[in-house]
DNA sequence: GTAGAACCTGACATCAATGTCAGCTGCAAG
DNA sequence: CTTGCAGCTGACATTGATGTCAGGTTCTAC
């Protein structure tokens, strides 16, 4: 698969498919002219690379973890290092924190939308009072 | 309240605290030597604006969505507009997709610490085997 | 009143992911 | 073979929150 349909399929820009390659995220074999070859595998992988970056996992701890997935896909593992093992570890503990933080910022964004609705409602309620 | 007190208080640096009020998301008073003097309230604020950006909400958007929050402490709101509740809709929307991928990405962490951990266990297993 | 800590403004630096542009090359269809 | 789209590298720009530094002022304790 060529860089462009990769691109395509998961929703990521080109730019960013020769950044994660650069970052020694995502493989690519060349062709005999020098252009990305990618493997099926590819698209979920760019997806889930794209999560972790989504949860704040920063590029250099991601280079080791992606590795010791066990892809659904089939490709093979390896295992965490004790130094992985501890980042990961306080990682969720953020991401846990993060959570929690996502729900409370939710809730509060609904209570305003809410109040603002019922503002709206009582605004048409006196509208058609006057009428 | 001085901006150092403030500071401590919220663990946020004196840095970001300025950068909130030129961002119009914290106001303070002057003292006649021009220093900046907070009330009590600011603490809880300077809280709510982390978690804010934490949450991912542009500080343009946070500007407009402050005054209308109800405040714990008793700040007098304002009702959002037509646009900001489109917009907190949206924002909404875009952290319960947050959520959801946090979630994701906390469980493949977990598998993989799990995974290192069982190796550990192995590993440790062999070891006092081999003793 | 003086020393030193805390504060002021303004400017420039940083980080990470991504956008964008320039100049060149590969590849497929007519 | 030419035309044009897609790809390549390398460099610089952007964004948003924050760090940091410089040069000056205010406040507090002695």
């Amino acid at each position: 698969m060529r860089i462009g349909d990769l691109a395509q399929r998961t929703g990521v820009s080109v730019r960013s498919l020769r950044y994660y390659e650069q970052q020694g995220l995502l493989a690519s074999t060349r062709t005999a002219g020098g252009q990305r070859d990618y493997p099926e595998a590819a698209v979920d992988r760019v997806i889930r690379i794209q999560e972790m970056f989504a949860a704040g996992v920063p590029s250099r701890v991601l280079a080791e973890l992606l590795p010791c997935i066990h892809d659904a896909d089939g490709t093979p593992n390896a295992t965490a290092t004790p130094w992985l093992t501890e980042t990961l570890t306080a990682e969720r503990d953020r991401i846990d924190a993060a959570i929690k933080d996502l729900r409370r910022t939710r809730a509060l964004l609904d209570e305003v939308i809410g109040t603002a609705q019922g503002a709206a409602a009582a605004e048409a309620r006196a509208r058609s009072q006057r009428r």
